[in-house]
DNA sequence: AAATGACGTTAACCTAGGGTAACTATGCTA
DNA sequence: TAGCATAGTTACCCTAGGTTAACGTCATTT
């Protein structure tokens, strides 16, 4: 169970194989069935997940009732809502599992008392929040200046694994698009190439 | 000089007076004019700017030769590559200068100081990168959801300060349109409201 | 076996925003 | 003072992607 999360934190930070012990104590492990959800919007997100089994995606619906992913996870990965969990405040993502899926739940307070018990472990959420900081910004820039199938051939390059394991639909909603024109988009390129 | 910086840090964290002076030394006070460049793309983003006085922008050139806004920053702001920044990598962007400005550099390894000799500053960037990645992903979900017209009227709502100090394409670049978009817009607002 | 309901595909039509270009207005620079 | 570059506006036409709707294929339920 708590081998994944070894490994994920090891390569970040040196760790003792006592600190990694104290530190598993601070993880609650938590099964999430297919279809059913971790957070629901006007919740707040109260863990940060780390994926061990399984895959899964955050979205919102916005006002004119279109749902929008913001992420999706698989093993090895993290999820949750960070503006909720940092500042408390009601969620406006829903969290559910395509898969049954394992996850090892950490809270507000458990990460605070991580860092404080172990405070390697401030610099390992830095450096986490880092890399998603910048695969945030590499997002942006690929909305502005990428189309569509640009979008999906990337996200087909950089996420092989997820591809193939959640419906198109999912992948036409994370990449702003419709199911419709993601259809059109796998046509054009499968005659073309 | 120093005074919004202070101002600056102690949002986020507490300090005492020597440790603000301590703070200080690590700091390199740089002007940069109108239309100057404080990063070139293709060099390392050595440093990370907060900005005392002035108004600057990060952006990049894609294939087609489009540039793309990817941040503006004025007073009590910071701009910086953070990829290139902290992974030592050539940087795709560049940033320069709106007006003249007035800057307070911190390079990677006087940063790495600053969190040795004041572990408070871990905390600090921690929580600045946070608020950081939650304005990101704030920006992916609208740009996902919202139409030219509702982005503009967003940015005007959110930066107020920015949208009377930069020119009209600019934040079309940052907004994903072009300008005679943002023009059209403006003329459909000015009509209807 | 039939019914239901996701999902993906295709087609016909529509629209937000892009591309090109002409015309101003406002600087700078000589 | 002219000359030139940059910014903003407007107009015309065009295209990427949205909308609606029909149809086929599975998988799940009854």
């Amino acid at each position: 169970m708590f081998d994944l999360l070894r490994k994920h934190i090891l390569k970040r930070i040196d760790l003792t194989k006592a600190e990694f012990q104290q530190c598993t104590t601070y993880f609650i492990p938590k099964r999430v069935r297919k279809h059913r959800y971790l957070l629901e919007s006007g919740d707040v997100s109260r863990y940060a997940a780390f994926v061990v089994k399984g895959c899964l995606r955050s979205y919102t619906i916005d006002q004119a009732g279109e749902e929008h992913i913001a992420q999706f996870a698989i093993e090895d990965w993290w999820i949750g809502d960070p503006y909720s969990y940092f500042e408390n405040q009601p969620s406006v993502y829903s969290i559910d599992a395509f898969e049954d899926s394992e996850l090892l739940l950490l809270d507000r307070a458990s990460m605070e008392k991580l860092c404080l018990a172990i405070p390697k472990f401030e610099r390992f959420f830095r450096l986490l929040l880092q890399a998603n900081f910048i695969a945030s910004q590499r997002r942006i820039m690929q909305s502005l200046s990428a189309t569509a199938e640009e979008r999906y051939l990337q996200f087909l390059k950089n996420y092989p694994a997820i591809f193939s394991r959640v419906p198109q639909k999912q992948i036409a909603s994370y990449l702003g698009i419709t199911p419709q024109s993601l259809s059109r988009i796998r046509r054009h390129l499968s005659k073309h190439a």
